[in-house]
DNA sequence: GCACACGATGTAAACGTTTTCCATAAACTA
DNA sequence: TAGTTTATGGAAAACGTTTACATCGTGTGC
């Protein structure tokens, strides 16, 4: 029951302001406005505090401060495996800058659903948080709506189309990226090019759909329903899905994922079916995972700087902390077409 | 500069003491000590806090009880893209018990290398956190090493064969796993079976190896040194890896692999080769990640639980940091050798 | 030489809890 | 009935900071 006694006592304020024959409060001040202090003090201040080993106590400034000091994050974690690099990219460029601005970075999982919104209210209403990174944004998104509500700091990694309320947003452009993914196979001679999509009340299934069908209509080709279907982002819809694509005796020139994962299912399938990528079936796919590269062939898809966009949400989110206007604080970034070996022209 | 007020005061104890007209004292003792106040004002209390939506203010909390109720766990983030889905898995597993023992998750991610411990000493000299979680343990860790000296509760997933001081691990049998799965090869009549390791300070990379040695030993085969390579996990490294070993005139007729992203490597070179995997070339891995099911053929492997690693993870540290004696907090798993596709009888 | 501002530091009051003491009253024990 | 335990709840002291305010020299302008 007694638990673990720490090996030391950790050395304190007045330790160093004894030590330093100073008052607590210079010694506060050396650390947080260090011009309001003599230079020989604050030498002695800081002397005396490296030398002790002095670190305050985070506790006790976030109590007196009022500030938890501490982002949070919430990483959905659906029943069985789930490989979404996304998350763990967002995460890797989202610490960067963090721990810098002096922030902590709390994660919570919890299963997709209905618990969700419980999570962020614990985080918010619980005060463990003072700002917050959204991710993978809904359509019609209660994340969103609840935090505006209770009006606490956060960005977003997306938007939400139906939400009107303006709020801090960081996305990339999956309808521009898809318009050019579609332009291209179109240049390439293609016509008869299928889409899987994502989960429709993901905002950007919505924009990359979007996009296709702007590409599609400019070109005026109808876009034939049996071959717009929707996928749940993992290889194995891709590969189901592309099944049904590949089964009739016409079958598309190009297939068009809305998730890299979704795409190497499709390869998959071609592979199986003795089809080579790129050749009889185009394939072209999002998000630029790792994978990507060491797919055969090589897939060619819609490139998301994940890791920057971590970088620049937290940038936003310190922004936000400091008052800066929400509207001063929506950027959608445009993606870039990478063409590896999973296009080429529609055999004739 | 003066950021973003909050919509509303939060409900401080006081409030809640106020209103059901106790003091505070009671307050706090209907909350941690439940059964130290009489059922009747008990429950007033309890019906003006939910009334009022008092939540202690975490801060304060942790203040007066001198504890961080938070646990730390540190991410190594490459520099360039890392799909390391073993990361995200643990998470899941992890924040699955955390937030019912009332405990936050506070992930920082850095660079591998020599600031790797400095990030931990933020969070332990700093008294960010009160545990600690490592993960993917080297032979010789220092971060192992710097927990114990600093005599901070924290659990180890994998543990660390050069040091002798004991500390509470949790480790699948690596050495078991793949003596398996070697006498598996070796049961379907393979003799000629290729080694691709992990980068040798990993301390997992021993164990694993060790099970090959082992079983080949047994099996009175010696090992061909030029069959016995290191990689370095990623996908790129097996492909390469494999280019090596198949290029003799005489080639291995199986492959194994310390983990699943190297093993995607080698069945791609196979495909380029045009050699069949688990005909020509048997190949077997290692985790079980979620693409091996759907390789081309899918993957052989090793199975390892990460999850549920991180949810048994999450109960030591709990124990240990209720007291529990090192001693007891010492695990090692089997894992299970999954069998798909990839492996099969050599062919003559 | 005097009022006054100013720069440097100390004093003390928060921040919101938990918990150790007490005080009171009620309920047993002898 | 006196004395002793027991249940209940209040008062107040922490926990380690930051910061508004007070203090005290010291130099400046006139």
């Amino acid at each position: 029951m007694s638990g673990i006694k720490p090996s030391s006592l950790a050395v304190d304020i007045r330790r160093v302001a004894a030590e330093a024959e100073v008052s607590i409060a210079t010694v506060s001040r050396v650390l947080n406005n260090p011009d309001r202090v003599s230079p020989q003090t604050r030498e002695r201040v800081l002397e005396t505090a490296t030398r002790l080993g002095y670190r305050p106590n985070p506790n006790g400034k976030r109590l007196r401060k009022g500030r938890a000091e501490t982002i949070g994050l919430v990483i959905p974690s659906p029943p069985g495996r789930f490989a979404d690099s996304f998350f763990l990219e967002l995460l890797a460029g989202l610490g960067e800058g963090l721990s810098d601005a002096g922030l902590d970075l709390l994660v919570a999982t919890c299963p997709p659903g209905s618990e969700e919104l419980a999570c962020y209210r614990r985080l918010v209403e619980g005060r463990r948080v003072e700002g917050l990174v959204v991710a993978r944004t809904r359509r019609q998104d209660e994340r969103i709506t609840y935090l505006l509500e209770q009006n606490i700091p956060f960005v977003s990694h997306g938007r939400c189309d139906l939400i009107t309320t303006p709020y801090p947003y960081l996305d990339v452009d999956g309808q521009q990226g898809f318009y050019i993914a579609t332009q291209h196979l179109l240049h390439l001679g293609h016509r008869d090019i299928a889409f899987i999509g994502a989960p429709h009340e993901l905002n950007f299934a919505a924009h990359r759909l979007a996009g296709y069908r702007q590409a599609m209509s400019e070109a005026r080709i109808p876009i034939r329903p049996e071959w717009l279907l929707e996928g749940d982002l993992s290889e194995k819809s891709g590969y189901q899905l592309s099944q049904v694509l590949l089964e009739p005796p016409e079958f598309p020139s190009a297939i068009l994922c809305a998730n890299d994962l979704m795409a190497l299912g499709v390869l998959r399938a071609l592979r199986e079916r003795g089809l080579k990528g790129g050749q009889e079936v185009s394939v072209i796919g999002y998000d630029d995972i790792p994978q990507a590269q060491y797919t055969d062939p090589p897939l060619s898809t819609v490139h998301q700087p994940f890791r920057d966009t971590g970088k620049r949400l937290v940038e936003m989110l310190l922004a936000r902390l400091g008052g800066v206007a929400v509207s001063r604080l929506q950027e959608v970034w445009v993606p870039e077409l990478v063409l590896r070996g999973s296009d080429g022209p529609p055999q004739t």
